[in-house]
DNA sequence: CATGAATGAGCGTTCATTCAT
DNA sequence: GATGAATGAACGCTCATTCAT
């Protein structure tokens, strides 16, 4: 990984230049794109390497010069879309989710739906079986992330709703089935439906918190 | 024990010829039992046929004297399931959802849900894939059944809400993503949280036809 | 692996006995001794499985029937030969070679040279990279056996030489030696030659202990 | 560093024409003793050209710049280190080995032994090998070279040993066993051990022409 | 001269399916 | 009806080799 033998640029390397990284980030993102669409559209375990290198329009082998393995591209497609999540979720990370944030979590949800749906289906996929799912909270202590933001969702529930509990599973159904409809079936969702849909998950979900 | 004639049926069993059917009937379930655990917790793709013997106790071989494939038995599996179902949703087979055939279509998607965890899972993890979902499809007009009873729900909307459209996409979502958690996730839903979801679900969306 | 529906044996399975277990004896031989021929002409590393299902006549596949992978048909073929030569260094497992055991330790070598020559050559293969000798030792405390011998080894000759350390090397030399040319090029060694250096092995190392 | 042309050789570099050689063959030299290095450590099938140039800290490529194929490089390597040999054994090319040289040529060999382990582990290696053992003589004639020398020692014997082909057998033996344990597990072998085994050899072998 | 991205043939392995018994 | 040995196509992956720069 050192190159020792760079004693004489002019001599030695006088036609490559340091944008063999630009190379390998352009190749990458081809590669995770690619992979994000043959996975979600057939599933994990049915998408072959081979398959995800024709849509790159790239040999199988290439694949393995940018990730160690089938899985770890699926990890890596995970990671970026978690990482890219996870700020929208709680960004000024503090104890609480405001009614504002509330709201706006709300509509960065629905925006990241329509602009991420591979991911998000990706996302469903996995979460259908026991033995992956593993899969996302290996990493960053991803786990523990998620059962705090569950902690916190419960307590805007507990702060404004009689039976929160019962609320926060009604909530997380409303939102779960119409991520799966939207995402599933976008044609079925027109722009008007989902301005409609917000507003009453805001009429039902967003209010000040009880004194 | 010894020396009978294995060649001649005729003479060599006449207590078994009676219901060889009962045999092969109980076999065919039990590979069906069998493929459907196997399914549900690993994924059709990532499930093999070794396993599925496995789990029913037989012999790879036996399953391709009642099944074609494996891809049959999986449509074996849904369409038995998705009939089962059928009539549940417009039970008498007129043009119409009434009042009480909706209740009771809430109470029967619930109770199936519990009884019939595995097939969900399953139907859920194909509805993921653009792919194989046309296998749910193909075989008896499924396609069109599903149509006729989406436009009768939308009736029973059209006859009761101001905006049917927008609140069928809630309703759908809201048991969507109910079943989604009842489904994957059944120890998080205690009976008291399903009933109460129950009512809440009643509160929402029966009531009488407007005049 | 257990067979639960073996309820009627003269119907269920009528045709196969257990001479299953033949066929996989048989067959399970038959690959091990493919792999050996074909192991030590082309070295381990060199020889594909494809190669070593065509020398045996079969499908690469059914190899992965009878052992999980390459590597582990390896360990078989070895740990099979080694458990073999075991009794012949020590026979009686007491705590010294005696004159009349190095006597017939020599006889038991040659032979098993000619016998079994490709067992050696993969042997003295293995021995020549570091990294796969872990290989031979993993299994049954192969390495603390190997060690035990080199110590009654060297008490046979602590009782019989003057300097029993070098004469030691000097004895290992012209065995490993003559064992290196007696299996890579058996030609050159007639019947005569290896019994006129099995003399003067007895010549040189068969001696009563010193008093 | 800027705005010099690099197209054309004779404008830009004035200084770098006078020993391109010199650079080629540093550079030659460079991949074979690091070719060597890892070929002897984990053998010629099992060791990548990646491998190398990581070792050689250059690139895969420029490997080919010099070596057609990665079997060429080992050729060379081998061919290098044979013509090396090639001397010691009898040097002034007459036809007889004398005491004296008999007697140096113990002593180079195990002179080189330490020197050139790795050459004499990859030759160990591929000697075990019947396919790849053509590669040795395939060049230059080494195999006619090589009768040549084994009917001198033949006649070395001849003029000194009642049975010359069996003392030769036993000379071949010790020599090959003790150069298999020198080159494997030097650690095994003291200075001083190295001594008495060459005493003992001088012994053995070293002696005046009968008359 | 030197680089490393890119290829493709072939590897070890898996698994749905077949078939003699 | 039932078995499990056997097949072969396809999988994930490796690596010697090529080539634009």
């Amino acid at each position: 990984m050192t190159n020792r033998s760079f004693k004489n640029k002019i001599i030695m390397t006088p036609r490559t230049e340091k944008q063999y990284k630009d190379i390998r980030k352009e190749r990458r993102e081809l590669i995770m794109d690619s992979a994000l669409m043959v996975f979600s559209k057939k599933g994990y375990h049915a998408s072959s390497v081979a398959q995800i290198a024709k849509e790159a329009g790239i040999s199988k082998g290439l694949i393995y010069n940018y990730f160690d393995s089938k899985e770890e591209l699926l990890k890596c497609i995970l990671d970026e879309f978690i990482s890219m999540m996870a700020d929208m979720i709680n960004p000024n990370n503090d104890d609480e989710i405001t009614t504002e944030e509330m709201k706006s979590f709300f509509d960065s949800m629905i925006d990241s739906m329509k602009t991420n749906r591979e991911h998000w289906v990706i996302l469903f996929q996995l979460s259908m079986q026991k033995d992956v799912i593993s899969l996302l909270f290996s990493n960053q202590g991803l786990g523990s992330r998620n059962e705090k933001t569950m902690q916190l969702a419960y307590k805007y529930f507990a702060e404004r709703f009689e039976k929160p509990q019962e609320e926060l599973l009604f909530f997380r159904s409303v939102l779960k089935g119409f991520a799966l409809i939207l995402v599933l079936t976008p044609h079925m969702c027109s722009d008007d439906m989902i301005d409609s849909m917000k507003k009453r998950l805001y009429k039902l979900f967003i209010k000040p918190k009880a004194n």
